[in-house]
DNA sequence: TCTGGGGTCCTAGGACCC
DNA sequence: TCTGGGGTCCTAGGACCC
């Protein structure tokens, strides 16, 4: 029988910071003490990216404010981010739970689905306490683990009483254990979506799968058919062990004080160019589109994006489209004072499968930045003194 | 008290083509 | 001069995940 796990590493950050202290004797472990990994307040980073057990108790949650935080647990331990120690981490894990199966997705820097053709569900449960106790034996950590045969109930098991714990959520199961819960715990049941659920008078899990979807797919469209199937435990998606290529490679930063000027700007969208052009360049991409993107000092958001005559890669290229759309903002955003800018690669293309054919004679010809084109202005310059048909394109595959 | 950074996917509206 | 519907692509914004 098909068998699918969901593995999650209990209070990822914060369980690797202390078994890293553990080894190097620098550090406390942070697990069964309040604690948080936060960012730093003075530089505008503050706030909570996990927290532990005890700390939760407090009612602090992620992505609170570190400020709040403390307000709730003056006592509470803090420990800054290191994400080159969680991806060290995570690789060690990733590759102990491949010694089981290569059916193994990874969901993020810290969870992984797998699926296992067994025999029975007794079969299931003892590969998963191997697991578990395997990664807690070899790697110091603890896991929990969802085990059933869908990816929405084997990850809402995981979910379940915390730490070093194995859950089943079977189809059968799902009146007893998951319908009680409250609507925000429905996997991507977020802010908004769980907001117009409440409105319609359905608080829990159980309620949204005993309504009637029409009236759910009314309010919350594509988004909310998927929840009531959700709700009901129906989930065609695969476990798919086969890495995706990546949509787009993009870097952002808050600022530790709101940019007025672009003096300042500047500095910082070269920055991020290079940081963006360097992992492209890791990884072989070039893009075709670059996107920037402006959060005001006020939390609203702004972003515009330019596609590139060709595709780029370097860092000179990535800042200079950057900066045009920099200036695009401003013009229509003008005295505005900027909280975070981010530069975005997308349409991203493999360097080695970049055809010849890529500089062809529509490629060159084609417009394709708003404040380039000059052949388009001449175009209607003609077009206005003689008429709309003085000059039409000679060949249908290049676009005037 | 003062709100991160990395992503993916969906939607609405407009442009453009047939 | 006006009418039109379907399909596709692009852009900006929003929702969601960890």
């Amino acid at each position: 029988m098909k068998i699918i796990m969901h593995i999650d590493v209990n209070s990822a950050f914060l369980s690797w910071t202390s078994v890293e202290n553990i080894k190097t004797g620098r550090g406390p472990d942070l697990r069964n003490v309040p604690s948080i990994i936060g960012g730093d307040s003075a530089t505008r980073h503050g706030i909570v990216v996990a927290k532990s057990i005890p700390a939760k108790k407090y009612g602090i949650k992620t992505a609170d404010t570190v400020a709040s935080a403390f307000q709730r647990c003056p006592d509470l331990v803090m420990a800054p981010p290191d994400h080159g120690l969680y991806t060290r981490y995570s690789r060690e894990m990733m590759q102990y739970i491949r010694s089981y199966t290569d059916m193994l997705e990874q969901a993020s820097v810290d969870e992984c689905y797998i699926q296992l053709d067994l025999p029975t569900r007794d079969a299931a449960l003892a590969i998963a306490y191997q697991i578990k106790d395997g990664i807690r034996n070899k790697l110091g950590f603890t896991v929990n683990i969802g085990i059933s045969d869908k990816k929405v109930l084997a990850k809402t098991a995981s979910d379940f009483e915390k730490p070093d714990k194995i859950h089943t959520l079977f189809s059968e199961e799902i009146p007893d254990k998951m319908w009680h819960l409250p609507i925000e715990t429905l996997f991507m049941a977020g802010k908004s979506s769980s907001a117009k659920l409440r409105g319609l008078g359905i608080r829990t899990i159980g309620d949204l799968a005993n309504s009637d979807p029409t009236i759910i797919e009314a309010h919350l469209k594509s988004h909310g058919r998927m929840l009531y199937a959700f709700a009901n435990g129906i989930d065609d998606r695969d476990v798919n062990p086969v890495r995706e290529e990546p949509k787009g490679i993009g870097n952002s930063e808050t600022t530790s004080h709101d940019i007025r000027t672009v003096e300042e700007a500047f500095p910082l969208i070269k920055r991020l160019s290079a940081s963006v052009s360097a992992r492209m360049e890791k990884k072989g991409y070039l893009a075709g589109t670059i996107v920037l993107e402006i959060k005001f000092s006020d939390f609203t958001k702004c972003s515009r994006q330019t596609p590139c005559r060709f595709a780029v890669k370097s860092s000179e290229e990535i800042e200079n489209y950057a900066i045009r759309l920099y200036q695009e903002i401003m013009e229509q955003n003008l005295g505005r004072s900027i909280r975070l800018i981010g530069v975005r690669a997308v349409k991203l293309v493999k360097s080695e499968e970049l055809p010849p054919e890529q500089l062809s004679i529509s490629d060159i010809i084609k417009p394709t930045y708003k404040k380039d084109q000059k052949l388009q202005k001449t175009l209607d310059m003609i077009r206005d003194k003689y008429g709309e048909s003085a000059i039409h394109k000679g060949k249908d595959n290049i676009n005037f």
